[in-house]
DNA sequence: CAGTGGTCTAGACCACACT
DNA sequence: GTGTGGTCTAGACCACTGC
């Protein structure tokens, strides 16, 4: 019952309607866990809360929310089926994180088509190119920027077992990132979205990925080491970050002679 | 309080370790409502309610079960999110069906590049072929048969538009298909799924893909109107029931000059 | 051992749909 | 109004982790 770092909830009990009530038209009913949701997304947006930290205990915030623990609790599980907390039992909550993540690339669907695991090892990264640019709409645009704003655009070729598959462009909004140079890509070990959490406080949250299927052009097809004409995934991805802000565009091209884009549906 | 339809449940208190308990190097710890929500599992499988039904209500269950209603909600909670269930306030908890779900076609990822929906109207679908025969293994193995048991193939096209887009082989298990016909699938309208529910009682729960880039050869050329070696993708689908046992293997062929593969990812 | 998340209960009340 | 799912509470106890 210290000072809260949160500030005060201002929690509205489901049937009292206060004095700025909800608009006419709009019922806008929020039950008190999807509040205690927001508030609790609000500190990992802005940054109390670091990706790996331990948040309180559940009895902890139903104290600083004035709520029951079931409330807390059925926000977290929200928060933790979003991929956002990851609980563990007998030691607490934590703030979810692409490091350490035994799951090395999580976004990436790419399996190889025989073994059990991509534990073919770490794939080796060639970074090819960092440099800042001002962009056309096509790309900007996905982003939720203007034609002609600053941009990072990052190169790189994935290989496995020393066959190069993934050939990547990345682009990244320049304000953030600003200080994101070759060297430190270079550098890194690990996911880069694990970088960008640990450099440049973005953690990435979820993404929607556009599939089709394309020839190789020449340039691709000297970069993959496969004849010109190759059919390859072309997998377009945008990520975002907490509020469902995009901040990341990225453009792939897969070879998938030994491996496949893998889905679950459901 | 009337008689039971599902079997006594049994249901083993979490901490009263019974004659015939785990056995010792397994702790095999289940919660109450995982041992409810296997019940009404059964009740799915062995058809006590079908598809589009509704199922007894929360505080019903709870009786018949001999436990709290929350405990039956969270079972049911779970199921929901597996889609096997459907909530809906104030009407009751109905089961999933693939028919009148207002989705089209549940497991399709497919969409157009431009326009909002797949609102393009309904795919216009030709049977190409529907035919009983016996596999090599590469058929039988993914449909946990073995190599030679009896199967139906079923061959299409689907074309928006117009535009032949998807060529299809699909395989079922000879067995529970038995009566499958051209004649039944032609006649049929709406997703193949519903069909399988209605007519077959099989109902598909999830599935997983496989997708590659490949090219075209001579007959899919043909079939889908485009040019001999242009890129496709490939899309290989394993579709599970209830137990997660696979019942439909489908092996998919996607124009994506007009439409890209859609995926979430989080 | 204490602290954490996980389960289960019983009861109250709210929001929604139908009649 | 009645019945359904949805929310919220308070309290008890269990399982897991680490001191």
């Amino acid at each position: 019952m210290t000072t809260h770092p949160l500030s005060d909830p201002h929690l509205s009990a489901p049937s009292s309607p206060e004095g700025a009530g909800p608009a006419l038209s709009a019922p806008a009913f929020s039950p008190l866990y999807q509040q205690i949701k927001s508030l609790i997304l609000q500190g990992l947006q802005n940054g109390e809360w670091k990706p790996g930290d331990l948040i309180p205990s559940e009895l902890e915030l139903a104290a600083r929310f004035r709520v029951s623990q079931g409330t807390v609790r059925k926000a977290i599980d929200e928060l933790a089926a979003d991929n956002l907390l990851v609980r563990r039992q007998g030691k607490g909550t934590f703030v979810a994180t692409h490091a350490e993540q035994h799951i090395q690339y999580r976004f990436l669907r790419l399996h190889p088509d025989t073994g059990t695991l991509d534990s073919e090892g770490p794939a080796s990264r060639q970074i090819l190119a960092c440099r800042r640019l001002r962009a056309p709409a096509d790309i900007t645009a996905p982003l939720g920027l203007r034609a002609g704003d600053a941009l990072i655009q990052v190169s790189r070729v994935l290989s496995f077992h020393g066959v190069p598959t993934i050939l990547e462009d990345l682009w990244l909004p320049g304000g953030p990132f600003k200080a994101l140079t070759l060297d430190t890509l270079a550098q890194h070990q690990g996911p880069m979205y694990a970088l960008f959490e640990s450099q440049f406080g973005v953690r990435m949250v979820r993404a929607e990925e556009k599939i089709k299927a394309v020839s190789a052009n020449a340039q691709a097809a000297q970069l993959l080491d496969v004849p010109e004409g190759t059919p390859l995934l072309s997998v377009e991805r945008v990520a975002f970050t907490y509020n469902d802000a995009p901040m990341e565009l990225r453009r792939g091209l897969y070879r998938t002679d030994r491996h496949h884009y893998r889905n679950e549906l459901s």
